[in-house]
DNA sequence: CGATTTTGACCAGCGC
DNA sequence: GCGCTGGTCAAAATCG
């Protein structure tokens, strides 16, 4: 009497796919429960999920009736006779189709992302190849002994890196005659930057200004500013301090810490409260990271690296936006921005390096080490009121992220160690704060309203624009673009392991 | 018990 | 050469 299909001979296993944090997965049992013997006066209905619904069940309604249990026999019969079987079975042929149909779908897309993959790797070795075979910067000694070049750049080595994990952030070439040069070169050992050949280098690199050229030669540092409780700022990367100080002019000491992802990494970065502002914390990072970082830990290394690539600008040409007071030796990339009506400036200038786009950017040197500083303390309500200037927000940054471009962590710790969700979950940049890339294009989307229910309209305003124009300066900025470029490889490696977002 | 932090000592660069 | 300063080392202390 029974006539059971089973599930596998209606379609074969499931499909799961992943692309990109969407997840189509489609192992819905479409028609498991499509059993003959139950659908009894039943209609079948083809949604538009592909999902097999039988509407009603004989078997519940007839409970306790024995004269409708005759009645379903009669129905069952009926079924046999009025051919019923044959016509649900080309239903589940007709299904069966649309399972092909879907696959089909399913395949294209596939197809379409892999070949949006391609162009986009494509479009990412364009344009930071450029930054990684054209050594960013030369500083040289005007007459001196020590001639060293101040690279900034995503390592040659790196190309054939499998993993494709980028390793951004600051480099030192030394000359060989370097007096230096030796002693960073032993620590440096592990930093294989290939040098590039020395003619080049001079015919690229002839014509520096002024400033660097009285830049004694040591490695380029990158500042960030930025308002925080805590002892350090979250930025994704795993250190541990080797050293404290007292320096001269502030009371604040300063705290020397050293990467240990890899024990060999050559990356400091010490940590500093501003003397006229303790709420204002200043991190100085300096060295490339010789290891594969998470993702989170990239886009800093990017962030920062892209942020020091103006040092390159600043020393290759002439940037009519930046001013330069040699007694100082402080460049302001301030001068000749000019807002749009979104608040953010540009410099039509320097339109590669969107952190031209902000005033609060200097470039300086300190204890001989070209230094750029990344000021994102500054209220941008303060700076509409004084000038036209755009200056990124300055979000208090809670106890436990400050500058974090990782993903939203939900522990809260005060350590500057990564968190390890950080690298479990790398598509989810978050910038200023907790705030995730989504939320920082869609400020006000209702998942998240009740964190910002003491907020003010006009403060929910600032924030959208802040945010657009910090992901705006991101987004165009190609170190940005390699981490994000990592970030789907890595979720296409993931997608490949089966791992589920 | 290993990892991390603290802290005084030490070293190198620089100006005088 | 000397003193000052920034930066690093390394042993001891502390933490988890």
């Amino acid at each position: 009497m029974s006539s059971t299909i089973p599930p596998d001979n209606i379609t074969k296993g499931s499909t799961s796919m992943e692309a990109g944090g969407c997840s189509l997965n489609m192992e819905k049992s479409m028609f498991s429960f499509f059993d003959v013997k139950e659908v009894a006066n039943s209609t079948i209905h083809l949604h538009g999920d592909q999902t097999l619904i039988s509407e009603t069940s004989s078997q519940a309604m007839n409970d306790g009736d024995p004269s409708l249990s005759n009645e379903e026999d009669d129905l069952a019969e009926d079924y046999k006779k009025d051919g019923r079987v044959s016509s649900a079975k080309a239903d589940m042929g007709q299904v069966r189709e649309e399972n092909k149909k879907l696959k089909h779908t399913l395949t294209r897309v596939l197809k379409d992302y892999e070949s949006l993959q391609m162009h986009f790797n494509d479009f990412f070795q364009q344009e930071v190849p450029k930054v990684s075979e054209t050594w960013l910067l030369i500083m040289r000694k005007r007459d001196g002994p020590k001639k060293v070049n101040c690279l900034i750049s995503k390592s040659k080595e790196d190309d054939g890196d499998d993993d494709q994990e980028l390793k951004l952030g600051l480099a030192l070439r030394i000359r060989p005659n370097s007096k230096i040069g030796i002693k960073d070169l032993k620590k440096d050992e592990t930093t294989k930057a290939m040098e590039p050949p020395v003619n080049s280098l001079k015919t690229q690199r002839i014509e520096e200004n002024d400033l660097l050229d009285q830049i004694p030669l040591k490695k380029a540092r990158v500042s960030v500013k930025v308002i925080c409780d805590t002892q350090t700022m979250n930025d994704g990367c795993q250190w541990r301090k080797y050293g404290q100080k007292i320096a001269k002019g502030n009371p604040c000491p300063r705290a020397y810490y050293r990467c240990t992802v890899s024990p060999s990494c050559p990356v400091r970065k010490h940590v500093q409260r501003c003397a006229e502002d303790r709420s204002v914390l200043i991190t100085t990072y300096e060295g490339t990271h010789n290891h594969p970082l998470s993702v989170s830990a990239t886009a800093m290394a990017s962030t920062t690296s892209a942020a020091a690539s103006m040092l390159k600008s600043t020393s290759t040409s002439s940037q009519p936006g930046l001013t330069t007071t040699a007694a100082s030796s402080t460049t302001t990339a301030s001068t000749t921005n000019f807002s749009n009506h979104h608040g953010m400036t540009y410099n039509p200038t320097a339109p590669q390096y969107p952190f031209y786009n902000l005033p609060n950017t200097t470039i300086s040197t300190y204890q001989s080490h070209p230094t750029i500083t990344l000021d994102l303390t500054s209220n941008p309500h303060f700076n509409r009121s004084t000038s036209s200037n755009f200056a990124m927000a300055a979000p208090r940054f809670s106890s436990s992220t400050c500058l974090n471009f990782s993903s939203p962590s939900p522990s809260s710790s005060s350590s500057p160690s990564i968190e390890s969700s950080n690298y479990k979950n790398p598509i989810a940049f978050s910038y200023l704060g907790r705030q995730t890339l989504n939320e920082a294009l869609y400020p006000t989307s209702p998942h998240d309203s009740y964190k910002n229910n003491s907020s003010s309209a006009s403060q929910q305003q600032h924030s959208a624009e802040t945010i657009a124009a910090a992901t705006k300066a991101l987004t165009s900025n190609p170190s940005f673009r390699s981490a994000l470029a990592a970030s789907i490889t890595s979720l296409v490696r993931n997608a490949g392991g089966g791992a589920k977002i």
